[in-house]
DNA sequence: TGCAAAATAGAACGATCGTTCTTTTTTGTG
DNA sequence: CACAAAAAAGAACGATCGTTCTATTTTGCA
């Protein structure tokens, strides 16, 4: 079985109008652009379904029914406003770990910035999160948007862990889904604690909590011509509080 | 410093009206318990802030008016619904362990009624988890109430950890926050993969990152009643699957 | 049984929502 | 510059929201 390093591409957005050439973009297309920034930020704050046009209208200086014409549904709004978050957070996460090499030094690099993003979203607040519990009941295309974009992150990180399995830097007996499972939890552990909670060592937590993992999957005893030595997990003492 | 074991108290409901004496429920509380009943149940599916007036008017075969006196606001309302939220989960979740012995029991006895309640919510919704996402930016007296309770619960469950560790059956340098920490992510990684994904592995993968947690903090060696001795972790290899 | 008090119903309010339709303004290009 | 197309504004719609006020029904005790 093969493993390839494929980019993060679930429901990537078309841009660029199918038959127009290679032209600068048009007036409409810049504002919605804006607008979706708008949105962006404001469904972060209060929710994808808190995303109202009349509030979008009023914070990008626009009538209602302007806002509206670019996307014909507020169910349409929402969408746009998922796949913008998902192509940042691909930008922001998923890129730059891809410049490690495979294995546990992209495992690291891929949480860590995902842990720099939540560490971020304890101010604006993450749809990934706000979105599955606003959508967990009601189907339709938003919640399948949403659904797809998580899934695809979820596994992207799941086949890195995988490579690192490969790679033979962790126990061949590890679940690597299963260590996905845990990290994640951490994950959304850290964004409660923080960001409901005011818990400001939350984010320490989380990446104590990811050292901890490693430590249980890693070659406990010796190590032959693998690069880490000492795999003596608590080493240094937790740290703070 | 003492540990009690004293029973979940954060912001109990009054109940009875204060001067009356032992007069049985009058109607006015009896259809009031009706409501928030109902309201509950809406509550979970649909978010905190999803409840209305009109909806809950309707199911309970009542008018908007006649329901809205009850509580003199929504917010009333909602606070109402996470009171007896909080005293359910009390019942189900924290009262039986503590028939359970001081630490290792306890403790493992609070974690499994809690994955129990997951396993059932997984349908129905928490509003502890769905309540923490839509007020989190939202400051007032509803998130202030379920503030306080996820507070006083999860304060239930770290000092369970205390206590076991006190019983000398955990590791004397484990951090019992980090490890409530972690526990706690496992429940919201279940309740977001069962919920949100229809992951129908994630309860018993909760299951496991317990048990994965614990094996870290125990004692790896022998016994012998007394607390310090060979700190050292990682003594059994990762268990299932 | 009578009667005040409690509980519930009914109607209406202002506000906001997503959406539709029509009109005006702006844009980009031949 | 002219002019069609695109973009944005404006007004109005039906619906639902929480809330208020008044009227009616039900309750529980003397």
């Amino acid at each position: 079985m093969t493993t390839s390093d494929s980019p993060l591409t679930p429901v990537r957005t078309p841009l660029r109008p199918p038959s127009r050439g290679g032209q600068a973009l048009h007036k409409g297309q810049q504002t919605k652009q804006t607008i979706v920034d708008a949105a962006l930020g404001l469904a972060a704050q209060i929710g994808l379904e808190g995303l109202s046009i009349g509030a979008l209208a009023e914070v990008t200086h626009m009538s209602k029914s302007g806002v509206f014409a670019h996307f014909g549904s507020r169910e349409e709004l929402q969408i746009s406003v998922i796949r913008e978050y998902y192509a940042r957070f691909a930008d922001e996460v998923f890129s730059p770990a891809m410049d490690e090499a495979r294995g546990l030094p992209r495992v690291r690099a891929l949480f860590g910035n995902w842990m720099k993003r939540v560490a971020f979203e304890i101010q604006s607040g993450c749809i990934f999160i706000s979105g599955a519990v606003e959508f967990d009941d009601r189907p339709g295309p938003v919640r399948d948007a949403l659904a797809s974009s998580v899934q695809a992150w979820l596994a992207a990180f799941h086949r890195a862990i995988v490579q690192a399995k490969e790679e033979g830097q962790i126990s061949p007996d590890t679940d690597e889904a299963q260590m996905a499972f845990e990290i994640h939890g951490l994950i959304l552990s850290a964004h409660y604690e923080a960001r409901f909670l005011n818990n400001p060592g939350a984010t320490q937590r989380a990446t104590t909590g990811f050292e901890h993992i490693l430590a249980r999957c890693r070659y406990p005893i010796s190590k032959a011509s693998s690069p880490e030595l000492t795999p003596s997990p608590q080493s240094k003492p937790n740290s703070q509080e």
